[in-house]
RNA sequence: GGGCGAUUAGCUCAGUUGGUUAGAGCGUUUGCUUGACAUGCAAGAGGUCACUGGUUCGACUCCGGUAUCGCCCA
């Protein structure tokens, strides 16, 4: 093996190893086990966020591939309506054309050829970071098998009438031309203005003020609200103002949503271009007046004083400011701060708008897809986003779910000319109207939002509502993996088409993880420039790295992750740690002439065989309860530790003093690690593999790491008695180098040893194992006995109720030794009086259970005698 | 305005149902060109667990409040 590791040059090799031998396709087992990815906008490429999603789901999808079930993750993409249909707007746009110079037809080839041209880059960069999903199930939201599943969707919901056509506000994005549902509009707080302007009350000389911060919607008002117990507008109810600039009357109304505290007291009621306005105008069975059109530019119908027709809402608005000004209508601007709809695709201020829309009616399926989550049969891990949901699923409103866009599912429902406002709605085009025979029907203009596909995508993708064997197997999933931002949007409405069209849950489970963030903690976007591209870092790092930082930054509570360099320095620094294990391990192999036969027989193995086997085991046994917890980023950290701080410093320089007889545990851990680190880092740990297989002196009979047995627990290999006796060799060890360190006793010089303790037991294993650290202590002679033996100036400490005792052949530094004796001590005073405290409190003794009272117990006996040792031993300097 | 989350070492974060001498990585200090690894080895320093009240024999952990930051919804 090369000297270093080159994540570039063998992490395709890889890839493209297992894609030929065809490894990412399920295995017949009994046991089940599938995901389906949550698809990647086709149009877009991969950043952080899917980087953590795909490094997840891999993770979990090899380790049960290891475990042996029949194992399949489902790749795909989806069409992603409004934002792809930006992106060839603006490419077309460049050839001075628009999508209407196309025409609809042509301007969908395009997005089509668009789709083939860029759409696999991201599948592309999906396979760089090692998804081990099974491409020969890859899917789009957008075809052919998908599509039927959307009309069916579509029809099945409107035939159970869940889904309706109908005249409501809506949201409208004016620049993406389309209407948007509630949640696709990110409200932010913007610095506006409060305007208040005066209204003449009709027969009077009085006028009635009103605060807004949307002056320009003024030709759109239908009335004038005041609250019911609003004592000062009491006489002006009923009466008639007149809208400024214009000799449109509208009423004074009364109505329990005005809050009589805030601004004046008098709204101006816009039921076409407010949430609010519109429940008040239905109430109260006001007109609907649209000023503003498609572009959100005053649309110059009555009653818009000509002057302002054709104006963008903004330009007029300032101009009309002005003119109310110079009028005497304006009474008062004020600054204010509000909320304020954008478009989530293009950052555009929505426009509330009135439109013919197709709206899902979720109220009426809610309460199932609640109870799946109540009930625990759909299980949210971490548990607290099940309150999220809950609140978002008993809030919930109707769906807008058309889109005025071209690119996405055509809405499947057709007018006749005679009935135009009774669709026909069927998956394919009717022959005649059903009502009137008529011939020349037309299909709805409209699409679905893309969101109304991906709610069938776990069952969609096997072929729904097809029952087709793949859906008998794989559905419901396993678990969706998934960030909470788009737990609303996707995963609750995943939820309700689940339930509603399948009568099963779409997922066991739902494991959400947090965003990736840059280093300061801010989101990342390409306005503001802190975008990092994942594929930069597989270039510095290699994929493995970069998967293996990103599992231990993801922490089980779904925080967000910020991006910490220093994450990547450990997983890096951890990789060289074991290629070089590796490359230890295969030198010792070497060394020896015969075969390495490491099926291990308990009976035959060293103290220290024995005992980093009952670490392994232990590893192991937590690694899996870890796992079982989706606690990734633990069950990476205890694996890591174990390998490097266990087998690496200690095991591996144990075994150095007799490399023949140890090489058959070496490689059985080596060969084990590499097991449990593969779903981690599988394109490093596999090319190992791949490079142990070629030794002739090793036997190993699984051909591919990916598709290797995960290693079986065996508790009985480990042993905690084992343990705590190489526990006591190694605190002696490294108490032995803290003393040499602080008498500067060079590295070279061996010193002699002298262990005394009153324990019998102890003694014996002590005088029997101590050899096994004579070299890592840089010991020349040990003497265990009851009572130490003078023979010269000597240092001492003590571990536990062991004393350690090191003869100087030079001047030993009386002063330097009782400084260090002296801090010792103060350590130990410190913890013996925090016990103390405790054992003489009598209501600890009183009321702590009896296991924990002796713990203390036994813990002020043990500070107690070490502390007297170490006194003694400063007494007699 | 309502809700959720965060606040632990210089930095990034762990800390399971209350009992640990509060842990890790990075950084930092000291000593090491030790035949796997300087992307390393060995030893060390570094914390009033945001603040405040309470429950308890005992609180980083549970409850109330305050502050700061972040997110979601209105």
């Amino acid at each position: 093996m090369d000297k270093n590791y080159t994540p570039e040059t063998i992490e395709d090799e890889i890839y493209a190893l297992w894609e030929k031998e065809n490894l990412f396709a399920p295995v017949e087992s009994s046991k089940k086990f599938s995901i389906v990815m949550p698809p990647p906008n086709v149009t877009g490429s991969l950043h952080m966020g899917h980087a953590l999603d795909q490094t997840l789901q891999d993770l979990i999808v090899r380790i049960k591939r290891m475990q042996g079930y029949q194992t399949l993750w489902v790749p795909g993409t989806d069409h992603a309506g409004i934002a792809t249909q930006n992106v060839v707007e603006k490419a077309i746009l460049k050839e001075g054309k628009t999508r209407y110079d196309l025409g609809r037809e042509d301007f969908i080839k395009r997005v089509w050829k668009w789709k083939e041209q860029y759409g696999n880059r991201i599948t592309k960069q999906i396979k760089k970071l090692g998804a081990s999903t099974d491409w020969t199930y890859e899917r789009f939201t957008m075809d052919e098998g998908l599509s039927e599943a959307v009309k069916q969707h579509f029809v099945r919901l409107y035939e159970k009438g869940l889904l309706y056509k109908g005249s409501y506000i809506i949201n409208w994005c004016p620049r993406c031309k389309t209407a948007l549902s509630d949640i696709e509009v990110t409200h932010k707080d913007v610095a506006g203005k409060f305007w208040t302007i005066k209204y003449a009350v009709e027969d009077t000389d009085q006028f009635i003020s009103v605060s807004t911060t949307r002056p320009e919607t003024m030709f759109g008002d239908t009335a004038i609200a005041v609250n019911p117990n609003d004592l000062r507008y009491q006489g002006l109810v009923g009466k008639q103002v007149i809208i400024p600039f214009t000799d449109k009357k509208i009423p004074i109304i009364v109505d329990e949503y005005v809050d009589a505290q805030f601004g004046t007291g008098a709204v101006k009621i816009t039921p076409a271009h407010d949430f609010n306005d519109f429940e008040v105008g239905e109430r109260h069975h006001l007109d609907k007046v649209i000023v503003l059109d498609e572009s959100a530019k005053m649309n110059g119908e009555y009653p818009v004083p000509a002057k302002y027709e054709g104006l963008d809402r903004y330009i007029c608005r300032s101009q009309l400011v002005e003119d109310l000004k110079e009028a005497g209508y304006l009474q008062e601007v004020k600054k204010h701060d509000h909320a304020v709809g954008h478009c989530y695709r293009c950052n555009t201020v929505v426009e509330p708008y009135i439109s013919q829309q197709w709206f899902v009616a979720m109220k009426k399926v809610a309460e199932p897809a609640l109870e799946a989550v109540r009930s625990g049969k759909i299980e949210f891990v971490p548990a607290r986003f099940a309150k999220l949901y809950y609140e978002w699923m008993e809030n919930i409103r109707d769906w807008c779910v058309s889109r005025q866009i071209w690119w996405g599912h055509r809405i499947p429902a057709w007018y006749c000319p005679n009935h135009a406002d009774e669709p026909i709605v069927a998956t394919e085009k009717p022959q005649s109207c059903p009502k009137c025979g008529h011939k020349e029907l037309t299909q709805d203009n409209d699409v679905l939002d893309t969101w109304f596909s991906s709610a069938l995508w776990p069952f969609g993708v096997f072929g729904w509502p097809e029952q087709t064997e793949n859906l008998k197997q794989y559905y419901p999933t396993s678990v969706l993996v998934t960030g909470y931002d788009i737990l609303t949007f996707w995963v609750s409405r995943m939820i309700v088409a689940a339930l509603t069209l399948t009568d099963e849950i779409p997922f066991e489970k739902v494991y959400i993880h947090g965003l990736v963030r840059d280093a300061d903690g801010k989101k990342m976007s390409k306005s503001i420039g802190n975008v990092i591209d994942p594929l930069n870092l597989i270039d510095e790092y290699g994929a493995d790295v970069l998967r293996l930082a990103l599992i231990m930054l993801n922490t089980l509570g779904g925080q967000d992750i910020k991006l910490a360099e220093d994450k990547f320095v450990f997983a890096r620094n951890f990789s060289n740690k074991l290629w070089n294990v590796t490359r230890y391990v295969l030198g010792v192999m070497d060394q020896v002439d015969e075969k390495v036969d490491w099926d291990l027989k308990q009976e035959s193995l060293s103290l220290s065989e024995q005992w980093i086997l009952s670490c392994f085991y232990r590893t192991l046994k937590e690694v899996n309860k870890e796992i079982d917890k989706s606690n990734y980023s633990m069950a990476a950290d205890i694996l890591t530790s174990f390998i490097w701080n266990t087998y690496c410093d200690w095991y591996i320089e144990i075994s150095k003093l007799d490399k023949k007889g140890s090489v058959k545990t070496l490689v059985f851990i080596l060969i084990n690690i590499l097991k449990l680190l593969h779903p981690f880092m599988p394109f490093m740990t596999e090319y190992i593999w791949q490079d142990l297989l070629k030794h002739q002196k090793l036997d190993i009979k699984e051909n591919y790491l990916i598709t290797a047995s995960w290693p079986q627990l065996k508790k009985d290999w480990i042993k905690p008695e084992l343990e705590e006796l190489m526990k006591i060799l190694i605190s002696v060890t490294t108490e032995i180098r803290k003393q040499r360190k602080s008498l500067n006793i060079a590295l070279g010089t061996y010193c002699d040893l002298q262990i005394v303790s009153q324990n019998e037991k102890k003694r014996k294993l002590i005088a029997k194992n101590m050899h096994i650290m004579a070299d890592l202590a840089k010991i020349k002679q040990v003497v265990v006995a009851e009572k130490v033996e003078k023979t010269g100036p000597m240092s001492s400490s003590v571990v536990d109720d062991i004393e350690i005792f090191i003869s100087l052949s030079g001047i030993m530094d009386l002063a330097e030794e009782k400084k260090r004796l002296n801090k010792k001590l103060a350590e130990l005073k410190k913890s013996l009086q925090m016990v103390d405290a405790k054992l003489n409190n009598a209501g600890f003794l009183q009321k702590a259970p009896a296991d924990i009272v002796a713990i203390q117990k036994e813990k002020r006996e043990q500070l107690r005698l070490e502390y007297n040792l170490l006194e003694q031993r400063l007494n007699l300097l």
